[in-house]
DNA sequence: TTGACATATGCCGATATCAGCATATGATTC
DNA sequence: GAATCATATGCTGATATCGGCATATGTCAA
């Protein structure tokens, strides 16, 4: 195997800097693919190809309008990555004092995995 | 030109599926590579390569134990993101009511932009 | 229909990425 | 130092990804 197929995946389409760029974009309205293209000094078929990507995982909708098609931003799928970083949130509202970490990190690992502790306990831990 | 080089940016390490697992089995206590490896079912070559992508965006630290390495979160990383998605968090709460967009977007759009909107506006709109 | 404009798609080349395996490096114990 | 355990690195093959370009498709107007 090899690199897994991570397209059509919300955290995947937003690793794309430009990407990135064009949801802040059309947060500020929908727009046509040429000003999105002209306004991110990317090419026509550029814009296009990213927008479908966002498309295809939902974060943006299109609409026809003339000849022209319309993208708006649909940003329900963030909330996932939203929610998901969040709940690392206990990360950086505590300071991050390393010595509390270690030793409440110690704290937990200890009840739940023991297997690997047995033998790093017995010699004592430095620090 | 081709892929940019996305490594070393917390969106695209965290694009990884795997890497998110280790985060998540890293939030309840810190472990060591084989540990990792194992709880997630991977190679330790493959734990150790994921760690090291993790290592190198900020979102682990490691410490050296005996003839173990012990890796901790460090989540402030996330941060970023959990607050760059938050900034579309208008578009999840209230209701996404096709119409009302519609026209929110139109108002705002007309005022940034009318370069494009001319054309679109004098044979009118359909929908 | 033809022409003009807007967008999407296909192809290419360069490169990044991932999994798996073998092996190198590092640390500990004897 | 030698053996052993833990981790990191290097290599390879398969594939995904991105940018750029040409061009196909679609839409409207005359």
């Amino acid at each position: 195997m090899a690199r897994a197929a991570t397209t059509s995946d919300v955290f995947n389409a937003i690793a794309e800097p430009q990407r990135r760029q064009i949801l802040v974009l059309l947060r500020a309205g929908e727009q046509p693919v040429t000003a999105v293209a002209e306004a991110l000094g990317m090419t026509q078929p550029g814009a296009s190809k990213h927008l479908r990507v966002l498309r295809e995982v939902g974060l943006v909708r299109d609409r026809k309008a003339g000849k022209q098609r319309v993208y708006a931003i649909d940003a329900r799928g963030l909330r996932p990555v939203h929610e998901w970083t969040g709940g690392f949130e206990q990360f950086w509202n505590e300071s991050f004092d390393r010595l509390d970490a270690y030793v409440q990190n110690l704290e937990q690992t200890r009840r739940r995995n023991d297997r690997w502790q047995r033998q790093g306990k017995k010699r004592g831990r430095k620090r």
